[in-house]
DNA sequence: TTCAAACTAGGTACAAATACTTATTTTTTG
DNA sequence: CAAAAAATAAGTATTTGTACCTAGTTTGAA
């Protein structure tokens, strides 16, 4: 039986690449190449891949949310996150959101083949080079960091902080009261578990969540 | 003739799509690829390709000391940056350190092609997406971030800040009086530009000088 | 050794953020 | 429709940060 893998990436570099290295192996075939999110949900609307990799950075939707949407109506299929970042937080990101393997874009293809047959025996695959990293760093810290769930109108408060406005700008901006604002920042501080504006903002910005 | 692209990259899937998007075109032909610095210079002691396509994080060396090297020992031989970064920053980088053109990861086989053919009849080339983000944001401002020169001590008290500390906090750490330290604070962020926390540590984060 | 920069630290004032509380209204969702 | 979640906002108190000012001491380089 053949492995029918799909995959999303918006660059086409690595669309080729993947697929070369993918393509040349037995039992194992590319089905089907996106670059959109919404792309892959209508494909996955009438056909049933073996598993998805999937880019963590798409045009039209993260793939945080892409790998959430497609865990939940499809659980099923397996995802394994490409990603180009070593950090660990996206690793965290992505894991929550429910992908099975998590590989980097300088991994080899002896590695992806691996990395796809783990998963679909039902393991977990973290890249070899991010593993001995997180090991590392463990020695130290194990840090779990994840972003919070905000909510809208949180979200809206919190990336108007990154921006260094004051509760009182926001609130005109918003149209609401100052206290108002204070009590969303409070609530946000406590999200994110952090106790002054300093560490919210540097918080963010490791997190990706601003600018 | 036949144009002999050389191609450096670390990413295994990145020069796959390279070498897969540029051999299937008449007249350009890939002549070597190579995942270390070391390696490409070593090659070039030898060999002269007619272009090189050059990412810009490498394992042994960084693309921007790589592309000045490259261009000292050989200025003969045009390089291409091809980055994942789509910040300005980046493109300023490689273009002062003598790369003659910019593409990103992102970029078509089309594009690739075009860029190489512009660059070897002498021009300039910048990715297609890049430039109109360039010129969009010059409508607004044109930010040439840079960092400014702290003192010693004002470095110090920079990343304390960073790290979430109040300043009465910082003046127990360093034993000196918690209105020196505002005073540093006030020069710090003088000097950042900025108008208070939230500002001074994203463009920290920004110009990565906080953790 | 003299001058400038850096470090030190105090005064004053006000703005902003942090840390709690409670409570009403609106929106979402099962 | 009812329950839960989110958004709204006010009270009160304290701490912290921002924005000016002046000025003495230390330090390193010309």
């Amino acid at each position: 039986m053949t492995i029918k893998v799909t995959i999303i990436d918006d660059h086409i570099m690595i669309l080729k690449g993947l697929k070369s290295m993918i393509d040349g192996v037995e039992n194992i075939r590319v089905y089907g190449t996106y670059c959109y999110g919404e792309d892959l949900l209508h494909f996955l609307k009438t056909k049933s891949p073996d598993i998805i990799l999937m880019d963590i950075e798409l045009p039209d939707i993260s793939g945080i949310d892409l790998c959430k949407i497609v865990n939940e109506k499809h659980p099923e299929i397996p995802i394994i996150a490409i990603s180009s970042h070593e950090e660990i937080s996206y690793l965290n990101n992505m894991t929550n959101a429910g992908a099975k393997g998590y590989l980097l874009k300088s991994t080899d293809k002896k590695e992806i083949i691996f990395a796809i047959k783990t998963v679909l025996s039902g393991q977990n695959y973290i890249d070899k080079r991010l593993k001995e990293k997180l090991i590392n760093e463990s020695l130290g810290f194990s840090s779990t960091e994840t972003a919070p769930n905000l909510t809208k109108r949180e979200t809206e408060i919190f990336e108007l902080i990154g921006k260094g406005c004051t509760n009182k700008e926001i609130s005109a901006l918003l149209s609401i009261s100052k206290r108002t604002v204070d009590a969303h920042r409070q609530n946000i501080l406590k999200k994110f578990d952090v106790h002054n504006t300093a560490e919210l903002v540097k918080k963010g910005m490791r997190l990706n969540l601003l600018k």
